[in-house]
DNA sequence: CTTTTGCGATACCTTTTGGTATCATGTAAA
DNA sequence: TTTACATGATACCAAAAGGTATCGCAAAAG
């Protein structure tokens, strides 16, 4: 998927905003993730798994565990997107309050 | 439903945020937003109707039409929620720095 | 070696989502 | 007033999302 959607969308779950604020806190494995949900080990997989799609998050074995830790500069895409459309936002508005100081005169 | 929740939601589809683009160019009727993409005015009305919950547009009745607008400062929860977690983030990052320089010596 | 434990994968179910088609309604225009 | 037209609202459909239960496997512990 187009990188940027898979962000958006691994985002638009508030679960999976929880799991990124508890590995903001402390890298963390599947179960120990899995304890703070209200949700079987396989439920919170799939969430895991979203957020890895959406390279937000970043897997490392290590034997028989498996750590998630965020991904640093993850949610430039994102961010960058946000800035982008407020740049525009903005830059229509000052074309908007020129005009008008144009018809005024 | 919760502002957060319901703003990243209505981000999380492609066609919202590209009537989000188009709205940053310029307010446009419905059938004017219909017209940049390949879906029915329903379809593009449910989209809108899912903004407007998200807090990211509002809209205005004027005669038989109804004027869509992007909500100034509309992404500000959304880009403060994103900078809290690179702010935990970082934390996280200068204490595993400074744990490691306390090892070392 | 045997047992436990942490995980992956899959099948399955229900609800939500994104779309269409269709009809009703209010406003503008002739 | 009659006719057009932009929109609202609803019923309906297929696909995706979010969840559970269950099985199997490999690594760690005994």
């Amino acid at each position: 998927m187009e990188p940027l959607q898979s962000a958006f969308r691994a985002l638009a779950d508030p679960t999976r905003r929880g799991i990124l604020t508890l590995l903001a806190q402390s890298e963390m494995t599947i179960g120990e993730v899995t304890e703070a949900f209200p949700m079987t080990r396989a439920a919170v997989k799939k969430h895991l798994t979203i957020l890895e799609e959406g390279r937000l998050i970043e897997v490392e074995p290590r034997g028989r565990e498996r750590v998630n830790r965020l991904r640093p500069g993850a949610l430039k895409p994102v961010s960058d997107w946000i800035t982008q459309l407020d740049a525009a936002w903005d830059d229509r508005l000052a074309d908007l309050k020129s005009a008008i100081e144009r018809d005024l005169q």
